[in-house]
DNA sequence: TGTGTAATGTTATAATATAACATATTCTGG
DNA sequence: CCAGAATATGTTATATTATAACATTACACA
């Protein structure tokens, strides 16, 4: 992503917090912007080496905070199968999404699939369920990945 | 679950097994029986625990072999969202299922609805992507822990 | 019965995540 | 502005989950 494309979303971020009351400090700042520049899922420890660019010695507790607040606010996800952070493509509203993740390239689509988002919630209360978070991960191969490798796979 | 009815389903699991031409060993089947037994989710060192029991001096890669194998063969989930494993519900045929997952309880349904299936797959294909695996995991209250909690939450 | 493959044993360590407590910063009401 | 509360960060240690690497054993089957 290139920088004019990272600022305006670090700016929507702003605005979003500042709207919410909650405080987007430099260190989670720092980490949103390395999630949204990296465009694709990082770990907790590749962002905290990272972080060692911009902040002096950082430790686990650091990077897991940032994430924490990030993830309250829908400004990322983490993707549970991998164990790795990706930043929302659409933050404005709150939402799950559902995930892509192409296990050739490691790219990420986050799409948000009405039928997907029916039909669970209603398997779900078909049951009496109430769901508080939806984990829906595809692990796969991309239309890229795909056409590399000759259409097959 | 009655002991009858892990008998059973072990049963089934040998003759599966057998079917395919793979060994289901005393440790594999060690590792299976427990999952069933527990009609819970455990962590792979919740298992490691259980093998002292009936396993000399279980260490990490015992139990994660069997838990592969298992896996492989559909006898048992990974639910990635908690680091857990359970005993699946119907392994005759090959299947990813839908979890869902109370938080209070610790009680996870395994459940396989069409339109979730069908409307994850429609999601893939509309991106050209191909899934291999996918993970869905619904966390939530269960009925029983919303009644128990007067039907809010 | 020998020989290759699959399974297990064993030790060490990698990767992911949190606990616990000290310090610093920011916010709010007076 | 100040005091006190609430929030955020620093720091050290450790818990939890998972795998690497290599030795040994068991099994399959020609």
């Amino acid at each position: 992503m290139n920088e004019q494309a990272i600022q305006r979303v670090m700016a929507r971020a702003e605005t979003l917090c500042r709207e919410r009351g909650v405080r987007l400090t430099p260190q989670r700042s720092r980490v949103l912007q390395l999630l949204i520049a990296a465009e694709k899922p990082l770990s907790a420890y590749d962002l905290l080496e990272r972080l060692r660019g911009s902040v002096k010695n950082p430790a686990p507790p650091t990077v897991y905070r940032a994430l924490d607040f990030l993830m309250e606010q829908g400004l990322i996800h983490k993707l549970e199968s991998i164990h790795a952070y990706v930043g929302c493509t659409h933050p404005e509203h709150p939402h799950a999404g559902q995930f892509l993740i192409c296990a050739e390239c490691g790219e990420v689509a986050e799409v948000e699939d009405p039928r997907v988002t029916e039909s669970l919630q209603a398997a779900g209360q078909a049951q009496g369920f109430r769901t508080h978070r939806p984990v829906v991960e595809l692990l796969g191969t991309c239309a890229d990945c795909r056409h590399a490798k000759n259409r097959s796979d």
